[in-house]
DNA sequence: CCCATTTGACCAAT
DNA sequence: ATTGGTCAAATGGG
């Protein structure tokens, strides 16, 4: 971590960089103009296996402390010449931060600007994450007693924004839902619901566009793929072709900061409801 | 009473 | 041993 990049190292992640771009333009290609998913899944396999290398690379150059800093091979540097006694604080000192578990298969993680999804969710826990300013919370599906077995967990960015880092583990096997969130598992109300967002209200539906989250921004995926992930999460929208500026979401008015949710280790509670009051 | 959140305890991964 | 993830009793709101 101490080492600084050397030029070839340097170079290697400019062509990398240069071919995970390429490689994300050839998928935006891709998804425009066919359906074929081996293609396309392949494409995505090289984009991650870029995105993986540049963020292999980063962490092992960079300084950063958190999350990727964790490069294994400093891993061992307690072992050195005199340094064999206990002294677990120390020590330990030295590793705060790295701890890591495995990637949990089969999750995405997206960077978005409200944790409302559509989805109803069940806070099951909260925990203080090291050299993390905010809490982590856990969430799982409100319909797990009826087997579905997606899990949730939210984190808020640090880097000064009112954004999220949210994992999503699992997919939804319920059918979930709370009016308008059909749509993310029938395209039918989907295309219906864009048909009608234009300036005329879907009647049959109270809740209608003032029950949707706002997500201005396509949700940023960090890693992962988002290949398996149409059906539980917001990239459905993304069918929007793409050209329009109209905004599907809307601001849900939370009253209050999302900074609230976290002080006060709610997201859910003080006043905003995820579910029902929300979405009827 | 039911359901959701809070939160400390427990467990598993590293 | 430390940290992250989950459980479950306590608590509270509707």
């Amino acid at each position: 971590m101490m080492e600084s990049s050397s030029p070839n190292n340097k170079r290697l992640i400019g062509e990398l960089i240069k071919g995970r771009d390429s490689t994300q333009k050839l998928l935006n290609l891709l998804r425009r103009k066919t359906e074929n998913d081996s293609a396309e899944d392949l494409v995505v396999n090289i984009l991650r296996s870029f995105s993986d290398s540049l963020s292999v690379l980063n962490s092992c150059n960079s300084g950063d402390s958190y999350a990727g800093s964790a490069c294994s091979g400093d891993r061992t540097l307690d072992s050195g010449d005199s340094n064999k006694k206990p002294a677990p604080a120390p020590v330990v000192k030295e590793r705060r931060g790295c701890y890591k578990r495995r990637k949990t298969e089969d999750s995405r993680i997206k960077i978005v600007d409200t944790i409302e999804d559509g989805f109803a969710w069940r806070k099951y826990g909260q925990k203080e994450i090291l050299n993390a300013k905010s809490p982590r919370c856990y969430f799982r599906c409100t319909h797990k007693n009826d087997g579905c077995k997606a899990l949730k967990q939210v984190q808020k960015l640090e880097d000064g924004s009112e954004k999220f880092h949210v994992m999503y583990i699992g997919h939804h096997t319920c059918q979930n839902v709370y009016n308008n969130t059909q749509m993310f598992s029938d395209p039918g109300a989907l295309s219906s619901f864009l048909l009608n967002f234009d300036g005329t209200k879907v009647n049959d539906s109270p809740s209608s566009p003032s029950t949707i989250t706002n997500v201005q921004n396509t949700p940023l995926m960090e890693q992962e793929d988002d290949s398996n992930a149409q059906s539980d999460d917001l990239v459905a929208f993304n069918t929007n072709g793409g050209q329009s500026s109209i905004p599907i979401w809307k601001d849900i008015d939370m009253g209050s900061s999302h900074e609230e949710f976290f002080t006060n280790g709610s997201y859910l509670g003080g006043g905003f409801r995820f579910q029902e009051d929300v979405f009827l």
